[in-house]
DNA sequence: GTCCAGGCCAGAC
DNA sequence: GTCTGGCCTGGA
């Protein structure tokens, strides 16, 4: 049985199967982290965080050190400066979305078709977090037509320019995500050198205004029908039916938000439609074939793509 | 040097 | 409405 405990200030879940923080954090998702030894340093709100899956030989001092019966569990998660239990309660639980029965939703998917099937089994572990829906219309406007390690080195820069200092880690100053009325101050030419997001910083700092003026509303966007929504968002600029869906599923829990990326693009031709190149017809059969899980499902299929180079021409 | 990276935008049709 | 070319920039 699944549950969390506190010991010198760290938290530890305990007999949770599903969360593996390398299948988590590196799938595309979340862009503040760095990894050494497996264990993963994160800036999420206030908190700047080290995340570790215990091996055998962790869990078994553990339960040495604090007399517990840890030997028979084969999954122990460490939380480290994450605060106390009442902010597991108050937001990690929620940030890792541990209401969701993730064993369950990958049975669900295996039923599918095979494919799914081997993805989710690659897969397991992998969660889809609900994370800042403004951080995540930044972040995502940043991500397009670029990669993920110069997303998160832009997404780390612009935070150091107008964030709030948080705490110094292992040598490494972290900052705050910027909110919108800092960002909204900035110069493209600044933003562009300094950040290095190139010709996407006048959307970014654009899409800042629009949200600090009210002109875009991210609560009332939060309470639109899904379709509704993914068109209110797109009026930021920068922000086209892929970054939207991507902004809506990683800061909004839209399970039906189906993005359709390059990778998402090769699994659907490789395995489901063939030969389709326009990305609507693609998102439209996604959501007809997936139903209301397609996000979910989306987060498996484009993981195990983009680590198995689906669709490579070989030689 | 070329190509690509979790695409968007403007312009053409 | 659909399709096409161009695009900051760093790494392979």
């Amino acid at each position: 049985m699944n549950h969390v405990i506190t010991k010198n200030k760290d938290i530890y879940l305990i007999g949770q199967e599903d969360f593996e923080p390398k299948h988590i954090f590196e799938n595309g998702q979340m862009f503040r982290w760095t990894v050494k030894d497996d264990e993963y340093t994160i800036v999420v709100d206030k908190y700047v965080s080290k995340i570790k899956k215990l091996n055998l030989d962790e869990i078994k001092n553990l339960s040495q050190q604090h007399d517990l019966d840890l030997d028979s569990e084969s999954s122990v998660v460490r939380l480290q400066n994450a605060g106390d239990i009442n902010d597991y309660h108050q937001f990690w639980h929620h940030y890792f979305d541990m209401d969701r029965d993730y064993a369950a939703l990958r049975k669900e998917f295996s039923a599918i078709d095979d494919y799914l099937k081997k993805a989710t089994e690659f897969s397991v572990g992998l969660r889809v977090l609900n994370q800042d829906f403004w951080e995540m219309v930044i972040s995502f406007i940043i991500s397009a037509n670029n990669n993920i390690s110069r997303i998160k080195n832009s997404v780390s820069k612009l935070s150091e320019l107008a964030g709030e200092k948080l705490a110094e880690i292992d040598g490494v100053t972290h900052y705050k995500f910027p909110t919108a009325k800092a960002l909204a101050q900035l110069t493209p030419d600044e933003l562009s050198k300094f950040a290095g997001v190139g010709y996407r910083a006048p959307y970014i700092i654009e899409s800042a205004k629009m949200i600090d003026e009210g002109q875009v509303n991210l609560d009332q966007i939060r309470t639109m029908p899904y379709e509704d929504a993914h068109k209110e968002i797109m009026r930021l600029p920068g922000v086209g039916p892929k970054v939207a869906d991507c902004i809506l599923l990683f800061g909004d829990a839209r399970e039906i938000a189906f993005p359709v990326d390059t990778w998402v693009i090769k699994v659907m031709n490789e395995y489901y439609l063939g030969k389709e190149k326009n990305n609507k017809k693609i998102k439209a059969y996604g959501l007809e074939y997936f139903g209301q899980k397609a996000g979910l499902a989306q987060q498996y299929l484009f993981y195990h793509a983009r680590a198995t180079n689906v669709g490579a021409k070989k030689k």
